[in-house]
DNA sequence: CTGAAAGCGCTTACAG
DNA sequence: CTGAAAGCGCTTACAG
């Protein structure tokens, strides 16, 4: 206990300089093959390891990387957590996680506390961030990548998919789907994704020389969505096709349709979602989804992230990953077989 | 950029030494009145922050925990983090995640990188730790505490439910209910929790005075639980019950058993499983299932660890939370009512 | 209560 | 290539 070894101890054990440790200890560093040896072997005896803290505080880089993330129940964000993770540790990085409350103001000091941490980037999964909070980080020197999220702050770099690309395929699958009526469950009206998926709907069913049937708030939440859709199915013109904003709503949806309401998906009603959590392909739902690619979003924030750290000039970039429509049995699929 | 503000800093501006803006940060540290004020404003007017890393440095606490967490497809998981996150957010620390890959080896290799970052305790979640590394931390000073899973090494904190007591649970409930052929979908056999799962299983049975019926591992992954469940079903005599070491393997075989065999769930045969993550309450399973709360399991491993980080020579604590058997409908009930 | 000084464990110019 | 010295931004005894 407390047998705490410093750079100083294995200098003098090896017989060099402070110094020489440093170097050995560090990647791009000029040290003779000998004092490489007489270095390694001395720390190894001793069990040293660098300390990253007095390192960061030196050298002003903790190799951490704050993440901001609001909410795990949507099960797209814990495989976005685990693959940022995992990539960033690739890169010599860490992860140090915030989970920002519902409160809309907390994110504020979340981020103040994150700043204190002297990380060397922040990705922000699924929040908003106050444009003083973003001056201050860019005075800070620290970049911010919005994650599934933008912001009309175009300083800051964002990584989401293509949300209207995205809702305007659900429109075009739905009406050559025969589907007259067609329904939308909204997620939460502050999330761009949000409304970037349902003005693409919007716009597809416009295309088509049609307009939305329904549309009830589902606030990206379970007990909401179960609501809006018990609320969108109550009147006696109900929809033939439900647009839900994310998977999660859509599961929802689809249990309040199938076990509560007995109707049949896709015999009664279609459903589709977006994200493509690995649950949509759960026989269980199999639900036709808009795929939403954690591993690429996550690719893209990596690489800006470390643009932005090696060099603080970088532009700012805003990636909207391309989202293809995932067909699977929740919804009549249009007949093209048969021209 | 780079207006990086300081201690210094502060003081000049308000008059006083570096000390006394220490202080006034410091919160047991005696200040007065005067000095505070004048303190604060001229922190405020800078837009001063300490430094974390420089405290942690010196002071030799960083309010940094590291958590290893194997993997987060099983949703029990991302609760835990959620959890486990905000609990240490209001204690003051922060959560530094590594992902342990699967491989066997990395988890000591991480455990390294983790204490490199001086973190002031360790949760290790779903992950076994070598002796040699468990002293590591030990001479560090550093304590862990083992989530969800137990190790002979009884000088390390462990909390997890009481998985014997569940998996009797299940057997009693089993035979109560009138089963009389009781397969089990074991989990990765390395893991105390699908020892200690089965182990109360076949304690429950053998009370009962039978036995298991059959038996295949699933690994606690989903399509070695799909192909577990299929050989499972494959022969003629085939089960009229199946306990799943986890909800996640569960609903795979659910899912096998309705959507690839046309079987009926509890019609021809009941499935329970162990957890009760959020989806097994989702009507589409319904999951009879054992209750593991990781609120309790979290706020267990919170105050072990705030208690071993205040006073180091504390004992380290093994907790398992009871763990209750929570009946839906995939499992044939017994018929309590008819005495 | 308050300040001057030393020091936490490293890295980084600067000479050699 | 290598070492001595200074310094990163704080806190902590130690005097006063």
């Amino acid at each position: 206990m407390g047998e705490k070894v410093t750079s100083l101890d294995v200098a003098r054990r090896a017989g060099v300089s402070q110094s020489a440790v440093s170097r050995v200890f560090t990647p791009g560093a000029s040290a003779s093959k000998k004092t490489v040896d007489k270095v390694r072997r001395a720390a190894a005896e001793l069990g040293y390891r660098p300390n990253i803290l007095a390192r960061a505080m030196v050298s002003g880089k903790s190799r951490i990387i704050g993440l901001v993330v609001a909410y795990l129940e949507n099960y797209f964000y814990p495989e976005v957590v685990e693959k940022l993770s995992k990539s960033l540790q690739e890169q010599g990085y860490h992860v140090l996680i915030f989970m920002a409350s519902q409160t809309a103001g907390n994110i504020d000091d979340v981020v103040e506390e994150i700043l204190d941490y002297q990380v060397d980037g922040i990705v922000a999964a699924s929040v908003a961030m106050g444009s003083e909070l973003s001056d201050r980080c860019r005075s800070a020197g620290v970049p911010v990548v919005l994650f599934n999220r933008t912001q009309d702050d175009d300083r800051l770099s964002a990584v989401t998919s293509d949300n209207v690309t995205g809702g305007r395929k659900v429109a075009e699958y739905l009406v050559a789907g025969g589907h007259r009526k067609i329904g939308y469950i909204a997620g939460w009206e502050g999330a761009s994704t949000q409304r970037d998926r349902e003005f693409g709907l919007r716009v597809g069913l416009q295309m088509a020389g049609r307009s939305l049937h329904a549309r009830e708030v589902g606030d990206f939440r379970l007990p909401r969505a179960q609501e809006a859709a018990r609320r969108m199915f109550a009147g006696p013109d109900r929809p033939d096709a439900v647009f839900a904003a994310n998977d999660h709503m859509a599961f929802a949806v689809m249990d309040v349709l199938r076990f509560e309401l007995g109707l049949s998906v896709p015999g009664d009603v279609s459903v589709v979602g977006y994200d493509d959590v690995p649950i949509a392909a759960w026989p269980a739902y199999d639900l036709t989804t808009v795929r939403q690619s954690a591993d690429r979003m996550v690719a893209e924030t990596v690489s800006i992230l470390m643009d932005l750290i090696e060099n603080p000039k970088a532009e700012p970039r805003r990636i909207a990953i391309d989202a293809p429509l995932k067909e699977r049995g929740s919804a009549r699929k249009p007949q093209r077989q048969r021209p």
